[in-house]
DNA sequence: CATGAATGAGTGTTCATTCAT
DNA sequence: TATGAATGAACACTCATTCAT
């Protein structure tokens, strides 16, 4: 019976390792190649797995980026709980959760078109949304902290916290695809302080 | 003689229709589908024309993408040409030129990649910039009234004026796949007053 | 009634003009880009006429090259006709109309595959043969040569003159694809000398 | 294990027989329509299998003809180092190597063209030469044939080995489009016996 | 007779997805 | 579960040919 548990446990284990060596060669192949430009097989390749293995775990390329959005809203779920407990300043937390962000989509630049789901390619899926994925985690948490900065009056209440939280989202599309010469970083904390300033009670 | 011009006139005209109707049908599908998954037989059957005709007129899909974006670029530089004979203020013509985009945008959201370049589809096309085109006019434009402010001193001078520039467009880029539910000029409206308000000397 | 004649006679004349033009734009092209490579817009194009006129003159690519084969074959017989008068020696006769010949396809490379007709493009024509043209003027001239030759028995006899008619025409062939880097003609000159060796009686 | 290793035997087998098959079907098809009248569509559907399933195995129409020729060069290659272990008379080389090739390409007529490697189609092929190859073997080697036949004095050395190389292949090529209604052995054998007399030493 | 816009069958090629092993 | 060969729909693009003007 235990033989027999643990068995199953190396199985899972097993099972789990490999779903993550796709994700990360998924991940190594979108930051070379790009999303669109990288194809199933590609991927596989680089895992070094049989071409039809994918299904086993994923059942579309789509979805493989929406996982990888997950674990990347779980990294930044942490982040956000531990903030939280450190200052109760919306200010405060809405630099360091854009900055933690920025960080984050920096090494991981592909998902950035999920942030904005609309903006993917999804050319050939059937569904314009992959099941299993409430609405994005940042776009959310972002809406929540400016909600609250508001309400405590620290942010401008004559701007929609939606309209102003989609600001911000913008302004990580558009800084991934910068053509200034500085790093992803640096050119979020310059607009960060932008944008800050312009919705920050006068 | 006269009947000559005339006939050549009407071929011409016939032509002309022919162009527009392919730009319109283009305009439709691309609103419709976007860019990526609209191809170019869709176009043409919306068109109710053969396909092969696509070639007669434009020589890619990208070749359609920028006959368009010229067509607004043309009427964007005119209007900027006409404000600046109207005010000096930078500020006044930057709301003004940012509203007028707005508008045009609305009407042609499917040209948004272009505004930023680097975010179409890249992979087949084979020169990195389709020839015929000097760099963005909107970007450029955009560019030149924030550094103008910044020089008389209406503007922080503290973020570049690329960075500025960037932020703006990023504006319009989440603008035009917003969930929240406001026309797009009203979006931007919004965010503009953010934006303007982050950018002036306090 | 004169007048009338002259009339038709000046569009006689316009017609044939229009006609060479082609023809000359159809060599000028073959030779820059191949026989296959050449489409008929690229040969009306450098014509600088319109694209259907083209179907006035002529019924299809393959017609263009038989009809300029036809001009090269007049030339050739005008030699040959010269030449017999000069001298009455095959072996001679042979020699000087293979030199001949070596100039002319020097000059028109791309009527090579006509020689052998059957290594043609033709792929979407229909017939194999287009009509209105007798087999090549070339191949049977220098089967007649050759069979003269043997009779007068200048030649050797155990092998039949369409044999070694064949190896002439191969020698043009092969020579007109040589990789040896000397001219034509001076790759023919050399491959005759030893078919004329070959065939010459010991 | 050993069933393992069975299964992989399978797999492989029945792969190559599938490989095996869309050459056969090529063969079939390019010796009915020749090379370039052939589309892969038309490979395919002789081989009754999927389009999509060519590109399992070759990468373009030309790998196809490549792998074909590849198949006849090592053929050709071991009756070479057979005969040269016969005799030492390069005449006598000469003669059964031209005629071993001439049995070889009357059973393979479609790859005539890739002796003479230039009358491919050659447009829209990328590189000018597919990988995977060294340059022909058959021209090379009749090449070196004729060479240690001058240096032996077997040959006459007023005519340079490559041009005489050529005419042989010249010959092949003729022989291939013959209209004369011998064999193709025939054909080549009564040529070879031209050829011969006329690059013996007198 | 000249024109050139319209046409659509045809081409090579890619790739997500299926399924027998 | 893992595999990878098989698949065919889809794509961009070419070009000989037709026909209304």
């Amino acid at each position: 019976m235990v033989a027999e548990q643990e068995k199953m446990g190396r199985r899972e284990q097993k099972k789990l390792k490999a779903r993550n060596e796709i994700l990360d060669a998924a991940v190594s192949q979108f930051t070379q190649k790009g999303f669109l430009e990288t194809s199933i097989a590609d991927i596989m390749k680089e895992a070094d797995m049989g071409l039809g293995t994918f299904y086993n775990y994923f059942s579309s390329k789509e979805d493989v980026l929406l996982k990888l959005l997950n674990r990347s809203a779980e990294s930044f779920g942490q982040r956000m709980t531990a903030i939280m407990q450190e200052t109760s300043s919306n200010r405060e937390i809405l630099h360091e959760m854009v900055m933690f962000t920025a960080r984050l989509v920096a090494e991981n630049r592909y998902l950035l078109p999920l942030l904005f789901t609309e903006a993917m390619g999804h050319s050939r899926s059937k569904g314009s949304r992959p099941e299993g994925m409430d609405p994005p985690k940042f776009m959310g948490a972002f809406l929540n902290i400016i909600r609250n900065g508001q309400e405590k009056g620290e942010f401008r209440q004559d701007v929609s916290a939606e309209i102003i939280s989609e600001l911000f989202h913008s302004m990580f599309q558009g800084a991934a695809y910068s053509r200034v010469d500085i790093s992803f970083e640096e050119n979020i904390e310059m607009k960060l302080k932008l944008l800050i300033a312009g919705i920050s009670k006068d």
